[in-house]
RNA sequence: GGAAGCUUAGCUCAGCUGGGAGAGCAUCUGCCUUACAAGCAGAGGGUCAUAGGUUCGAGCCCUAUAGUUUCCACCA
């Protein structure tokens, strides 16, 4: 048999261990008509990325479902990949273009994508090597891109379909443009934060030279867009201003005085300018009053040519300049501090600005419904429950979804135009002729929305719109999608529809939603901050197993945490504590040993070790399918420290020493919980639980390939098992005593035991002098302990001479406080069962528990009694 | 403006369908007991934010209040 290491160092072994499990194929799924398929795709990380915290939250939560369910009997599918990321992606080569002095309008556009794809190829893999020290069990045989073939497909053929349907428009609309990324953006990409600003109170003089109306402006340089100025239509003030006309300062154009419900008459001076190409509320009104839209900035923000004065001047130059030049106009009555909310680019961070373009549109009434439909009726069930809240709120309220982006890395819009007569047609071929006049089209330029190609990624990757496809027939509806809240709206609503819409089923049945890892003061992770954690680092440093474990415990779902240190020292110590009881058990098997599964005669310890350890299985059974991993996980750790090394491996330590027949169940019963902890532990765990189960049992099988435990009522001793716990009582008591009394180990005393369990306690004599120092033991009906200190459990009056150290007084006063909280027990409970209510009305089961508790008090108070009795 | 979460030991957090409150870290005491000092055996520490209510019984359910965090919408 190889030997463990005498130290655990998870660096020896993790990355062999995942070879080795690569090598056997462990993760790859098969499609068995025996099995029930349990499939999860990954939220592709975007190939730009480096693996943070909330990845390996992400990854560890998904590989822990997919470990279990691969052991619990199914044909398990984590499905891997990545996303294209197009903005971000895009974002990155231009700025490495950048350092070569190029721009992607210099290269143009072919040598633009065969860059990117280079790029790609370079650091696309970066995150997947990542994703895999994790211990990530990803079936890599089916690894994904969204740009790959399979998904473009997918993408082409959904578009298509849309828009065939009416789903899909082209339309002029004012969108959310970045200046400086210089494309559309959808609501969701735009992130909203307070800024401190001004408010700028402005008069407009009344054409008619009436007079003139006061009005205040947080962008006083969209008013070289104005095209009208409105009130509240019940403002007495204003009423007879309607209809006629101001003229606009430093631009001199006559716009029209409007009466609209949008102006609230107590806000500011009760007059609003209208800018409809600059404003998403303008642009409603300026509809509804059919006003003319005028852009005054460039692509990049800057003022047009239009405005000689101010042209070429960015956003914020022309604010000021405009400020200056209507306050020499006299027109600037006064400046406010005002903090308003602004929005700004997700990617770029750069305030984004409303624009006026023809961009491509994904009408959402139709498609809501019947995703709202879905998780009102339970076939997609969010966990926590709450969440259906934030998805429902989103998904009533939602818009026309702006899908096509001004850039060059993505899905390209299928789309073609004929410069000719203008004809515009939809198809899948990559380039077209018009069918009118016969000349060759031009493909529209845009991309697609990155989210467009990932809505359809629960499907697309198994093979869809192929619907032929063995692993889309076997694998879909995926079952468990595991991904944080921040992303509901961009991506779970999204995959929703799409794959309702296209597929007629949900892409799923669970959302598992978690919440963010921030740092040690509760902030989030930030690279503005500098406060991210590396993962890799960590791993590097503890291990990935126990990088994982502190991920997945003590965390509940959909909650935040905080990224500990201590805590992953905590878990790290927890492995640490697996490999030496391993090793211990290891080192004391016989040559030789064969594992023939539990012995047919079993100790009272051994009933009890198996006993706990089946109701364990249970527990994390029942704790795994309810999605609350952090509780199994805390019940896996509770068992292996304090069950098994803290009573277990010690019980076992005289019968080993003693060798002969008792010795060889030891060691198989040693053997047996070991093997069944390990494979509790190993979703959790992997690496540690593969490398000591290969060594344990000679490399045989792969762990993960083997059964998950589950309870069996076969291995529930019941009542025989619960004998041994008055042992074990009795061991904490002496301690307990010896502990106060600060008797040092070495020193050991005889005890004396009174008890009606005479038999339990002969079988214990030996653990009694192991674990609870003493040199002999003697059992009776009585024994003259005037010179013992005493401990007392339910079962037994353990005296311990230590002549010198008994005070009687002290002993009294103890044996009175002890007294007094056990009277308080039978106080307690007595007054439950003399309740008529609680007699009445509570549960069977829960009577007799409290009867139960009554007669172990009464007993207890009967023994401390007889102590006070004998020390007097 | 709308919504959701959180408030439990000094700190960070668990707590399943309501049945006398738990862990890790920290603190204190004693131990190098031949798997493990990354350890062992003990101890102390909580009117579970506050006030009502439902119930035989509330950390858990309901209502209100306070503090706190987040999401959505966005008034120029």
């Amino acid at each position: 048999m190889r030997e463990l290491a005498k130290t655990y160092e998870p660096k020896s072994f993790e990355d062999r261990i995942y070879s080795y499990w690569m090598e056997n194929g462990c993760f790859k799924a098969e499609r068995d008509p025996q099995k029930k398929p349990y499939t999860i795709v990954i939220p592709p990380p975007n190939i730009t990325g480096q693996l943070h915290m909330g990845h390996a939250l992400d990854e560890t939560l998904q590989d822990i479902l997919i470990r279990w369910k691969r052991m619990s009997g199914y044909a398990a599918l984590w499905l891997p990949g990545t996303d294209h990321a197009a903005l971000a992606t895009e974002a990155r080569i231009v700025a490495a273009m950048r350092q070569e002095g190029l721009t992607k309008e210099a290269i143009g556009r072919d040598a633009f994508m065969e860059r990117a794809w280079k790029w790609k190829e370079q650091f696309g893999g970066r995150i997947v090597e990542q994703l895999k020290k994790l211990g990530s069990s990803c079936d890599w045989s089916r690894e994904r891109f969204t740009m790959d073939e399979g998904c473009s497909k997918a993408v082409k053929h959904v578009f298509i379909k849309y828009y065939d349907k009416g789903l899909i428009y082209r339309g002029e609309r004012l969108i959310n443009w970045c200046p400086c990324c210089k494309t559309a953006l959808s609501d969701a990409e735009v992130i909203y934060d307070e800024k401190k600003g001004h408010f700028w109170h402005i008069r407009y003089p009344l054409t008619d030279g009436s007079g003139y109306v006061e009005l205040a402006t947080t962008r006083p340089e969209t008013l070289l867009g104005d095209t009208a100025v409105a009130v509240a239509p019940d403002d007495e003030r204003y009423k007879d201003i309607v209809g006629k006309t101001v003229t606009l300062p430093l631009v001199g154009r006559e716009i029209p005085v409007v009466a609209d419900e949008y102006v609230e008459k107590d806000f500011g001076t009760g007059v609003v300018k209208i800018t409809p190409a600059h404003d998403p509320n303008d642009f409603e009104v300026g509809k509804r009053h059919d006003l003319p839209v005028i852009n005054v900035m460039t692509e990049d923000a800057r003022i047009t040519d239009d405005y000689p004065a101010y042209a070429g001047m960015d956003r914020y130059e022309a604010r000021a300049k405009i400020v200056e030049d209507l306050d020499k106009g006299g027109f600037l009555v006064k400046i406010e501090d005002y903090s308003h909310n602004v929005g700004s680019c997700q990617r770029c961070s750069t305030v984004v600005e409303p624009r006026v373009s023809t961009q491509w549109f994904v009408r959402m009434k139709e498609l809501a419904q019947p995703a709202i439909d879905a998780v009102k009726n339970g076939d997609t069930k969010f966990v926590p429950e709450r969440f259906d809240k934030t998805y429902f709120n989103w998904l009533d309220n939602i818009r026309d979804w702006c899908i096509s982006r001004q850039i060059w890395w993505g899905h390209r819009i299928p789309a073609f135009y004929c410069d000719d007569c203008g004809k515009m047609i939809v198809s899948g071929e990559d380039s077209c002729t018009c069918p009118e006049c016969g000349k060759p089209m031009r493909q529209d330029p845009d991309t697609l929305d990155t989210w467009f190609s990932s809505a359809l990624w629960p499907f697309s990757t198994l093979g869809w719109p192929d619907t032929d496809s063995e692993d889309f027939k076997y694998f879909f509806p995926t079952n468990t999608l595991v991904t944080g809240y921040d992303i509901i709206f961009f991506w779970v609503i999204r995959m929703m529809f799409s794959s309702l819409e296209n597929t007629g089923k949900v892409p799923f049945d669970t959302v598992l939603i978690h919440g963010l890892v921030r740092d040690e003061q509760g902030r989030k992770m930030s690279k503005s901050l500098g406060n991210g954690i590396d993962p890799l680092e960590i791993i590097d440093k503890y291990g990935a197993d126990a990088l994982r474990f502190m991920l997945a415990n003590g965390n509940a779902p959909g909650n935040d945490m905080r990224f500990i240190e201590s805590k992953v020292t905590a878990a790290r110590n927890f492995a640490n504590k697996l490999w030496n009881a391993s090793r211990f058990i290891m080192m004391n098997l016989p040559d030789g040993f064969e594992d023939k599964g539990l012995p047919a005669e079993l100790m009272p310890e051994d009933k009890w070790v198996i006993t706990r350890f089946n109701a364990l299985a249970g527990e994390v059974g029942t704790n795994l399918e309810a999605f609350e991993l952090g509780v199994a996980s805390q019940k896996i750790y509770d068992f292996i420290w304090d069950v098994y090394c803290d009573w277990y491996i010690e019980l076992t330590k005289p019968r080993i020493q003693a060798g002969g027949s008792s010795a060889e169940s030891a060691q198989a019963v040693l053997v047996w919980v070991m093997k069944g902890m390990l494979r509790l532990l190993h979703p959790f765990m992997p690496y540690i639980t593969e490398e000591i189960y290969q060594v344990l049992t000679d490399g045989a099988e792969p762990i993960m390939l083997t059964d998950y435990p589950v309870s069996d009522p076969a291995l529930d001793y019941g009542a025989e098992a619960d004998e041994f716990e008055r042992i074990i009582e009795a061991i904490k008591a002496v301690r307990n005593r010896r502990a106060e009394m600060n008797v040092i180990p070495s020193v050991k005393a005889k005890l004396y035991i009174e008890t009606a369990h005479k038999d339990t306690f002969e079988k214990g004599i030996m653990f009694l002098e192991r674990l609870a120092s003493a040199s002999s033991v003697e059992i009776g009906d009585s024994f003259d302990i005037s010179d013992c200190i005493t401990a007392v459990t339910a079962d037994a009056r353990i005296s311990i001479p230590l002549s010198d150290l008994v005070d009687r007084e002290k002993e009294l006063a103890r044996l009175a406080k002890e007294k007094a909280a056990v009277q308080k027990d039978i106080d307690f409970s007595s007054g439950k069962l003399n309740n008529p209510g609680f007699m009445a009305k509570a549960p069977e089961k829960q009577i007799e528990a409290e009867k139960a508790k009554l007669a172990r008090a009464v007993e207890k108070m009967e023994k401390i009694e007889q102590s006070i009795a004998a020390l007097k």
